[in-house]
DNA sequence: CGGCATGATTCTTA
DNA sequence: TAAGAATCATGCCG
C-alpha cells in the first residue's frame, strides 16, 4: 500500500489506480479523492449545481459503484448500461439533444476501467456515436488511452496524452501508461526484459508530456516539494505528531505511511552521520545541526500532546482578557476560574476565557478558540480586533483555510508569528524561538477567505463563553459548566484540540445546536435547530481534519459524526447507540436506496456500498421531478422501517462513513441528494428534534457538494475502536470491501469515551460552526 | 557497472 | 503503537 515504486507492473488499470490514488492523491487538487475500501466511480466534474441528480445520474452512479464491485456483476452492469446508453442516444436523436450527458459516459468508463475490464470498455468506447460532445470528454480519453494501451496501440496512447491537458488527478495514472508503454515497445524492440537502468534511460529518453506531467521534479518517488515539506517540518521537530504526520502527508500527497518511514529514515540517518557522513545534506537541509542544536527534549519523542510543539507564539492585544490555555495531553489538569494554564503555566485569568493548547492559539477580545493543531511548531495567530474582533472559534488549520489567502491576511499572519512575544507569550513558558510560518504547511494558495467571513459573520455574544470556571477531569477533558451563558461555537475547524469536551452539561435544558464546518473551499453546511434537551456535548477531533462530537441525549441518544476534511471533501460518520432504547435503527433495504428513489435518505444517516442491490435504473425510471423534488424540500421522508430520526452508520462492523464531496471521486459508491435529511439528524436525538425537523442546510453546501454515503475501510483506524467486534444483525453489505453493516446495536459513545480514554486523548479538533443559545 | 542516496520493510524494544 | 536499528530494494548518476 505504501510500496511507492513506480516499476510496478500495471495489470489493469483499476490496479493503476489503486497504487496511484489510494494514498497518494496529488495535492490541491479537486480530484476525486480515493478513500480506502471505496468504490471507485469517477464522475468526472458535474456541474456545480447538479447536486440534484440528474436522470440518469443515479443510474450511473449506482452502476459504477456496483461496478466497482464485484466484476462478475460488473460485466452485467457494463452490458445493460451499454444499452441503456444506446436506447438513450436513440431517443435523443429523436427527441432531446443529448439527455444523457458526456458525465454519464465518463461515469460508465470510469467505472469499467476500475473495473478492470478493458475488453468491455473497448467494446463500450466503440459503440459510443462520435458526439462531439463526447468526444473531448477526459474521461473518455482517459478511457481510450487505456484501451490503445491495452491493445498495444501504442503510438495511439502518444496521441492520446499529448493531444490534451489531462487533470492532474489521471497524471499517476497516465504517467504510468506512459512509461509502461515505453518499457513495453523497448521490450519488445530488444526482445529481453529492461533492468532497471534501461527504464531510467527510456523515461530520460521519453519525458512525460506536460499535459499529463506538473513538471514538479519527482525523486526516488517523492516530489521535490513533497520533500522540501517533510524537511522544514524535520527542521523544526523532529519528532511529528500524528496530527502533523498526516497533515504533512495531506499537503505532500504522501501517505502518512510514507511520512513516517520518512522521518524515521531520516532520524535514522542524522543519527549515524558516520554511514551517511558524504550525505548530500549539504544540500542546505540543517537537520543535522539542528539536532546537535535542538535541546534535548527535542530529541526524544514527542507523545501525541507534546507534538511537534511545543512552540507557540502568542500574540495578544493588550485588551487581551484572561486566557485558558492548554497544552495538549492526558494531562489531568484542573482549571480554576482564575487561573489560566498556558502550556503547564498558570496565569491569572478572569472571565472571558480563552483556550490555547498544543500548538494553537487562542485569543479575542470576546473570546476566541483558536487551536491549529497541524500548522506546524510555531504558530500564532493573531487576532487583529478588525478581522476577529469577536466571537471566532476556529482552530489553526481552519485557520488556514480561513485566513484568506488574501496575501493581506497570511501576510500578517506571518508577520505576528514572528512577533510573537507579547504579554500572554511573556507569562508563559512558551519557547518564543518558533519560527515563523511553516510556508510548506501553510500554502497560502489553500488559504481561504469564505470561512472566516462566515465564522466573522456570526455576532452576539461571545462565541464561547464559559463564566463558569472550566475544568478539566482526570481524562483530560474539559468541563463545561452548565449554567447558561450565552455561547457560539463558531468554527470552521473549531477545535478543542487536545482539549476535550465530554460528558459536560454543556448543553442546558433547551439548547440549539447548529454544527457545520467549513471545508477548505468553504463549503459550509449548518443543521439548525436542533434542540438538546439536556445535552452533553463532546467536542473532540481525532484529527486536525477530523472531528466526532457526540451529543447525547439525556445519557440515551450519543451521536457522534466524524468529519474528515479531505482537500475538498467532507466525511460524517456518524454513531448512534442503539442498544437499549433501540431508538436508532436504521433499517435500509436495498430497494430504499436504489438509484431510483433514493429515499433511504430519510432517515438520516445510510450506508451503503456496490454490494448492495442498486437497481441501475434506466433513466426513464428516474423521475427528475422526484429527484429534484428531494432535494427541494428538506422534509425527511419516510422510509419503510425507518423512523425519522434514525442514525446509522457502520463501518466494517460498527461505523460508516457520511461523506460530503464537492466531486464525486472515484470511490464514492452512491450519491445521495437528501443532504438535509441527512445532516439535518446528526444531531439531533429522536425525541428530541421536535420542531425541527428540518434543519437547515447551507445553501452552499448542499448546491455544491453532493453528498455521499461511503464506505470507508479503516474507520476504526479514525475512530472509536470497536472494541467488541460485534456482529450485524440487520446487515447491510455496503461494500466489496469492507462489510459495512447496519447493526442493530452500537455501543454508547459515552461508553466508548470512558474506554477509550487513549482514543480520546487523540481528539483534537472540534468543528462546529454554530450557535449555542441559550446554553 | 558500481557506488551512493533514499524509500520501504522487518524485527526488536520501550 | 511508535521509534530505533538493521537491512533490503530501487533510483540515480558518474
Amino acid at each position: 500500500m505504501s510500496s511507492s515504486s513506480p516499476t510496478g507492473q500495471i495489470a489493469s488499470a483499476a490496479d493503476i489506480k489503486q497504487e496511484n490514488g489510494m494514498e497518494s492523491a496529488s495535492e490541491g487538487q479537486e480530484a476525486p479523492r480515493e478513500v480506502a475500501g471505496g468504490a471507485a466511480t469517477g464522475l468526472s466534474p458535474p456541474a456545480p449545481a447538479s447536486f440534484p441528480l440528474e436522470p440518469g445520474d443515479a443510474a450511473v452512479v449506482a452502476a459504477a459503484a456496483r461496478l466497482s464491485g464485484e466484476e462478475g456483476a460488473a460485466a452485467d452492469q457494463v452490458q445493460l448500461h451499454s444499452e441503456l446508453v444506446g436506447r438513450h442516444h436513440a431517443a435523443a436523436a429523436a427527441q432531446t439533444p443529448l439527455a444523457f450527458s458526456p458525465d454519464h459516459v465518463a461515469c460508465v468508463c470510469e467505472a469499467l476501467q476500475q473495473g478492470g475490464n478493458l475488453d468491455r470498455l473497448a467494446r463500450f468506447l466503440w459503440s459510443l456515436p462520435q458526439s462531439d460532445l463526447l468526444r473531448g470528454n477526459e474521461s473518455l480519453l482517459k478511457a481510450r488511452a487505456l484501451v490503445a494501451f491495452h491493445q498495444g496501440i501504442y503510438p495511439e496512447l502518444y496521441s492520446i496524452l499529448e493531444s490534451h491537458s489531462f487533470e492532474s488527478a489521471n497524471h499517476p495514472l497516465l504517467q504510468q501508461l506512459w512509461y509502461k508503454a515505453r518499457y513495453t515497445e523497448a521490450e519488445r524492440a530488444r526482445g529481453r526484459p529492461l533492468g532497471a537502468v534501461d527504464k531510467y534511460r527510456l523515461r530520460r529518453k521519453f519525458p512525460l508530456p506536460r499535459t499529463i506531467w506538473d513538471g514538479e521534479e519527482t525523486v526516488y518517488c517523492f516530489k521535490e516539494k513533497s520533500r522540501n515539506a517533510l524537511k522544514e517540518l524535520y527542521k523544526q521537530n523532529r519528532y511529528p505528531s500524528p496530527a502533523e504526520k498526516r497533515h504533512l502527508a495531506k499537503i505532500t500527497g504522501l501517505s502518512l505511511t510514507q511520512v513516517s518511514n520518512w522521518f524515521k529514515n531520516r532520524r535514522q540517518r542524522d543519527r549515524n552521520p558516520s554511514e551517511t557522513l558524504s550525505k548530500s545534506e549539504s544540500d542546505g537541509n540543517p537537520s543535522t545541526e539542528d539536532e546537535s542544536s535542538k535541546g534535548h527534549e527535542d530529541l526524544s519523542p514527542h507523545p501525541l500532546s507534546a507534538s511537534s510543539d511545543g512552540v507557540t507564539n502568542l500574540s495578544l492585544p493588550a485588551h487581551m482578557e484572561p486566557v485558558y490555555m492548554q497544552q495538549i495531553g492526558n494531562a489531568k489538569i484542573s482549571l480554576s476560574s482564575s487561573g489560566v494554564l498556558l502550556n503547564g503555566s498558570l496565569v491569572p485569568a478572569s472571565t472571558s476565557p480563552v483556550f490555547l493548547n498544543g500548538n494553537s492559539f487562542i485569543q479575542g477580545p470576546n473570546g476566541v478558540i483558536l487551536n491549529g493543531l497541524n500548522v506546524g511548531n510555531a504558530q500564532s495567530v493573531p487576532l487583529n480586533p478588525p478581522k476577529m474582533a469577536s466571537n471566532i472559534v476556529s482552530n489553526g488549520i481552519a485557520m488556514t483555510d480561513i485566513l484568506g489567502p488574501a496575501s493581506q491576511d497570511v501576510k500578517e499572519f506571518k508577520v505576528l508569528q514572528g512577533s510573537a512575544a507579547n504579554s500572554a507569550a511573556a507569562t508563559t513558558s512558551y519557547s518564543p524561538s518558533a519560527p515563523a510560518s511553516f510556508p510548506g504547511l501553510i500554502p497560502s494558495t489553500e488559504v481561504k477567505r469564505e470561512g472566516i467571513q462566515t465564522v466573522a459573520s456570526q455576532d452576539g455574544g461571545s462565541i464561547v463563553t464559559f463564566t463558569t470556571p472550566v475544568q478539566l477531569n482526570q481524562y483530560g477533558i474539559v468541563q463545561i459548566p452548565n449554567s447558561g451563558t450565552q455561547g457560539q461555537f463558531l468554527n470552521g475547524n473549531l477545535g478543542f484540540s487536545p482539549l476535550q469536551l465530554p460528558p459536560v452539561s454543556v448543553a442546558s435544558s433547551q439548547g440549539h445546536i447548529s454544527v457545520s464546518s467549513s471545508t477548505s473551499d468553504g463549503s459550509t453546511f449548518t443543521s439548525e435547530s436542533t434542540t438538546l434537551q439536556q445535552g452533553k456535548v463532546f467536542f473532540s477531533s481525532l484529527s486536525p481534519n477530523t472531528v466526532v462530537y457526540t451529543v447525547p441525549n439525556s445519557g440515551q441518544t450519543v451521536g457522534s459524526v466524524k468529519q474528515e476534511g479531505l482537500e475538498r471533501s467532507l466525511v460524517f460518520s456518524q454513531l448512534m447507540p442503539v442498544n437499549q432504547s433501540a431508538q436508532l435503527n436504521a433499517n435500509l433495504s436495498s430497494e430504499n436506496i436504489s438509484a431510483s428513489g433514493l429515499h433511504p435518505l430519510a432517515s438520516s444517516l445510510v450506508n451503503v456500498s456496490p454490494t448492495q442491490n442498486f437497481s441501475l435504473t434506466p433513466p426513464t425510471l428516474l423521475s427528475p421531478t422526484e429527484l429534484n423534488a428531494d432535494m427541494a424540500d428538506s422534509q425527511p421522508m419516510s422510509a419503510p422501517g425507518t423512523s425519522k430520526s434514525t442514525v446509522t452508520s457502520v463501518s466494517s462492523t460498527d461505523y460508516a462513513t457520511l461523506q460530503n464531496c464537492s466531486l464525486i471521486s472515484g470511490q464514492d459508491l452512491m450519491s445521495v441528494p437528501l443532504t438535509q435529511a441527512v445532516l439535518g439528524e446528526i444531531v439531533p436525538t429522536a425525541e428530541d428534534q421536535i420542531g425541527h425537523p428540518s434543519p437547515a442546510v447551507h445553501q452552499d453546501f448542499v448546491r455544491e457538494n453532493r453528498l455521499i454515503l461511503q464506505a470507508v475501510a479503516n474507520i476504526k483506524d479514525h475512530f472509536l475502536p470497536d472494541s467488541e467486534g460485534k456482529a450485524p444483525s440487520n446487515s447491510m453489505m455496503l461494500d466489496s470491501k469492507s462489510n459495512y453493516v447496519l447493526d442493530g446495536r452500537v455501543e454508547a459513545v459515552c461508553e466508548d469515551l470512558g474506554t477509550d480514554k487513549k482514543e480520546l486523548a487523540k481528539l483534537q479538533t472540534v468543528q462546529l460552526d454554530e450557535e449555542m443559545q441559550d446554553l
